[in-house]
RNA sequence: CGGGAUGUAGCCUAGUGGCUAAGGCGCCUGCUUUGGGAGCAGGAGAUCGGAGGUUCAAAUCCUCUCAUCCCGACCA
């Protein structure tokens, strides 16, 4: 018998560790806070990385490389940005056998980087816009690390352009908002709210921050993107100016934006079950499994029958044909649940018989013969059945645990019993967010567009609220 | 960084001062099996997280240290 997950409604933070471990995404590694991504893991990342990559092509950018290292001085140049991320960098202090002059940052994010670099790049409004992205390494030091969802060191994409004009810095931010969460709903399968975070919640650096927020099945909120409007903060830093058409000097306009491994997390927490891993067919790297069911005397021809029928669907999906021969086919299933595969294919002696093979949704466990001519065909719909079924599933999941709630007293009440989104209005002042922080744990996830047509009460001090936000708990 | 827990073979666990550190899973060999984690036989694998100390004797007691997990504070 192998390693058990722990179930959901026992320990959901063991269960989290025991499906990336027993699924094979990754390990923890030598040093503390970080982990090793495992080729299953990675071939996930690869998979997300594509379809975003193809995503950022096609609204104009470019991608490029900026070093790992920062000098200390270009940190420090924005004010509000070295307070939010210096106490979290980790420092090269020493290199060559000698002290370094100026220490090097590891970069935590690499904006100050890039900007004295646009410096160099931009002089006339004719070098504008530039729309560049980086795929790197990213490094903070964290207090408390969990797999995929915080580690020390992790895998990222950064964007960061720079505009000519406000306007169109704004537009760029919430362009990118969207194909973020066009690709949560669409790849993913995962629902995500859209807005504005909250002064306390922003980058540090940034003027406005915009989020994609997805509800996890404990019912915590859990921020999975985020688009940031810089303003003219680091172009006032490195001094980036350019010509205008009339001659004018003016200060550049920024944004930057950013998705990370933290996506893997968000994938398992979204959609995985107590038998494994549960990953939606448009990111699955393995899209199907042939399991061939025989017994020693008809082991030739059950393999052969089940290898024509691998050989007709492995032109139009991902597939991996076992015919390993020292597991048992239970074990095999138990096995390929585990690491998430959308469609099983059994192949056995009685569907032979038939002309026929075994389809298992990974979804819902649910069985379907069928014709082997049809296989391909019957694959498709089962594949985009499951993709759209986990996104209602997980949006179902989502309203049903999402409620307006205006009496601070029901709120309270709220999350200490089940817990979940809440919509409640909000004065705007810190003072009111911060209580509700240290009285309830919650903090406000996102400030949606969507807004209520009539203004409401804070649900702290009762004042009057423009504004209707979510509370939840985060990770 | 505070509070708690844990650390014994690849994994899970027993052993709470005394003989050669025990068992299950996994692994290797062979045979038999195979429609939901198969069976039998044989085998390999551990300086008990690390360092120091107490003792005739330490996995076991003490000190320090490291790591992981859980709960907080801080953060993508």
């Amino acid at each position: 018998m192998a390693e058990r997950i722990t179930p959901r409604h026992e320990n959901y933070s063991q269960w989290y560790i025991d499906i990336v471990l027993q699924a094979k995404l990754a390990d923890y590694s030598p040093v503390k806070g970080c982990m090793v991504i495992r080729p299953r893991g990675y071939a996930l990342w690869e998979k997300i990385q594509q379809i975003i990559d193809g995503m950022f092509k096609e609204t104009g950018h470019s991608n490029a490389y900026f070093p790992i290292l920062i000098p200390e001085s270009f940190i420090q140049k924005e004010a509000e940005h070295v307070e939010g991320f210096a106490p979290e960098c980790a420092v090269v202090t020493h290199a060559g056998g000698e002290e370094l002059e100026e220490p090097l940052f590891l970069r935590p994010t690499s904006e100050t980087i890039i900007w004295s670099m646009y410096k160099k790049w931009i002089q006339s409004y004719r070098d504008l816009p530039i729309l560049i992205n980086q795929w790197a390494n990213v490094l903070r030091w964290e207090k408390r690390t969990r797999l995929f969802l915080r580690t020390t060191e992790f895998l990222w994409q950064e964007g960061h352009t720079a505009h000519a004009t406000s306007e169109e810095a704004v537009e760029e931010t919430l362009r990118m908002l969207n194909v973020y969460k066009k690709f949560a709903e669409e790849y993913m399968a995962i629902p995500v709210l859209t807005g504005k975070k909250s002064e306390s919640e922003k980058f540090a650096g940034a003027v406005d921050t915009y989020t994609i927020e997805a509800m996890m099945q404990d019912k915590k909120a859990l921020q999975a993107g985020t688009s940031h409007f810089l303003g003219q903060k680091f172009a006032k830093a490195f001094d980036v100016t350019y010509q205008t058409r009339d001659g004018n000097l003016e200060y550049v306009w920024a944004t930057s934006w950013g998705v990370s491994t933290r996506l893997i997390g968000t994938l398992i927490m979204a959609h995985s079950d107590d038998k494994g891993l549960v990953i939606p067919p448009k990111l699955a790297p393995t899209e199907v499994v042939i399991i061939p069911i025989y017994k020693t005397g008809n082991k030739v021809k059950v393999v052969d029958y089940a290898k024509r029928v691998y050989e007709s669907i492995k032109g139009s999906y991902s597939t991996e044909f076992d015919d390993d021969d020292q597991y048992s086919p239970g074990w095999k299933f138990t096995e390929w649940e585990i690491r998430g595969v959308p469609v099983r294919v059994e192949v056995g002696p009685k569907d032979m018989g038939a002309d026929e093979v075994t389809l298992v949704r990974r979804d819902t466990g649910e069985r379907t013969l069928v014709k082997v001519s049809q296989v391909v065909e019957k694959i498709k719909t089962l594949m985009e059945d499951i993709q759209n079924s986990l996104f209602l599933r997980a949006l179902e999941f989502r309203k049903g645990n999402t409620r307006p709630i205006s009496d601070y007293e029901e709120f309270k009440q709220y999350f200490e019993s089940d817990g979940g989104f809440a919509e409640s209005f909000w004065c705007g002042s810190s003072d009111c967010e911060e209580r509700i922080k240290e009285e309830t744990k919650t903090t406000i996830r996102v400030i949606p567009f969507n807004q209520p047509e009539k203004p409401g009460t804070c649900i702290v001090c009762g004042e009057k609220a423009e504004q209707q936000v979510v509370f939840a708990r985060a990770y």
